[in-house]
DNA sequence: ACCTGAACACCGTTCAAGT
DNA sequence: ACCTGAACACCGTTCAAGT
């Protein structure tokens, strides 16, 4: 039984797992991976590249899940457009919070942002930013979005109440906490950068 | 000469060589940092509650070294203020970003960010940010100093000129890369959620 | 209190052997 | 082509022993 008739594993089968591993709370080890699916450590080399190939396996697998091919629909305008595209990225990355935190750690080797980016380069055209503002403007929601997905990884109570004073102390108790709490504040930071990115385009224009 | 008469290491020292260690392109492996400080690694032990608390440690040194205990100087308006404090904690990130990526991976015990909290909630408070957004807006600074600060850790070509199409790959060749790219993407989101926050707060008073 | 050295369980990776 | 089992170098952690 060295080989069996329809192989068990593939990069993607490998890749789900993972994610479905790590996602569970635990820390990505091959050896209790391979066990999970009914396999020993070393057939997994025969798919992925050791450890850093299984995480770029999850990462795989979740833009392949996440992120469609084809452009989005057209409709709204260009602050609508901004909203949809972004929502997908930060879907990805809130869902599989510990997942994304290990890809930190690897070289990305396919470059699938392409299309994300583009869509969001077509809308600030729209939106009036000039053009040697249009990739940081980009770079400047992605990195946003992505400081934002990790917040959720955070522990909640970063901030004792009871030893906070001044306003602070007055505020917190009364603030959101969770998964709300990081919602809240995407949402929020979104609907900043779109005003900044308006008011500065109005601004420039007259 | 199991007890030497003056201690060989303590928290700091074994906090700031892991930082050195790290930051030099290595990943955190007890058996070389020790060798580094001229131990073995049971030594490590007796100062730091393993791998985990050489991370914290490496924390700790950092932000005594980079957050100052006092407020900061309060001229400039609110703008100004927030920028000088964010500044801090972006000089902090963007000089250990190695660092940065293995904490992380751990619990934060220490709540320092107290202090730079308060200075960016009085801030807010003067430009005249409601109550109810007021930590939510914070955390929007935070959460996109975090990310901009992350976004240097990637290489810089994720996106290849050449498959780049449409108005995207136009603009992609003139574009700044390496730290001038990472450095200027923050200034830009800096000044667009600030212009946000000024924005919104007009609107509302009338 | 603090450093050592040996011991432990476990990890990722490689590779010849089997179908 | 794909799974196995053994072997390898190495890892983090513990702990009794030494000063």
């Amino acid at each position: 039984m060295a080989r069996p008739r329809e192989a068990k594993l593939s990069r993607e089968i490998i890749g789900r797992a993972a994610i479905e591993y790590v996602e569970a709370g635990n820390d990505l080890q091959l050896v209790p991976l391979a066990k999970k699916l009914g396999v020993r450590v070393s057939s997994l080399y025969h798919h992925v590249r050791g450890r850093e190939g299984v995480i770029q396996a999850m990462r795989h697998v979740l833009v392949a899940e996440y992120v469609p091919d084809q452009p989005m629909q057209e409709d709204g305008d260009w602050a609508d457009r901004v909203r949809r595209e972004v929502e997908t990225t930060w879907r990805l990355y809130t869902d599989h919070p510990r997942s994304l935190a290990l890809m930190l750690t690897v070289v990305i080797d396919e470059p699938d942002v392409m299309r994300v980016y583009s869509t969001l380069v077509d809308a600030l055209v729209e939106a009036g930013v000039p053009d040697d503002e249009i990739l940081t403007t980009v770079e400047v929601i992605d990195a946003f979005t992505f400081g934002a997905a990790l917040d959720a990884l955070s522990p909640d109570q970063i901030l004792e109440p009871e030893e906070a004073d001044g306003k602070l102390g007055e505020l917190l108790p009364g603030h959101l906490v969770g998964r709300a709490r990081n919602r809240a504040m995407f949402d929020h930071g979104l609907d900043l950068l779109i005003e900044g990115i308006r008011s500065r385009v109005d601004r420039a224009s007259g």
